[in-house]
DNA sequence: ATTATGACTCCCA
DNA sequence: GTGGGAGCCATAA
């Protein structure tokens, strides 16, 4: 497993998160890698780097994000819930919206995918 | 100071 | 489709 950190102006970068999730609209899906692209790298940071830790601190900030945030409409890029603990919430929370599973618990992101 | 810890993605067997 | 490794460092305890 390899390790990750907080991004630099982890602030700052959490808030451009949450703004970002908030705009996936109701019963559609994104991934931790395309809002970490929409987001931006934090100023400073390289691109190799980002591109590696990017979407893990987007799921980082989606473990304590403020309410009216939609984190549930972020799951990872094979179209599967990547919570353990929460998955099952996670995924009524999106079948009370119209996004459906696959027998083997993916999200047809050709379907339900939003790019931003 | 040291250690454990994280809601990922890509690439190649 | 599934499995393992690489990416490489800030916080909390």
């Amino acid at each position: 497993m390899p390790r990750f950190t907080t991004p630099p102006d982890r602030e700052g970068f959490e808030e451009a998160v949450w703004e970002m999730v908030m705009q996936i609209p109701r019963g559609r899906v994104c991934t931790y890698g395309r809002i970490s692209e929409l987001v931006g790298a934090p100023s400073g940071m390289d691109a190799p780097a980002f591109r590696a830790f990017g979407p893990r601190w987007v799921g980082g900030a989606m473990a304590h994000c403020p309410d009216g945030v939609p984190w549930w409409r972020v799951i990872n890029a094979q179209g599967r819930i990547s919570q353990r603990e929460g998955a099952e919430r996670q995924r009524r929370m999106l079948e009370e919206e119209r996004v459906e599973f696959s027998e083997r618990g993916k999200v047809d992101m050709g379907e339900y995918g939003w790019e931003g």
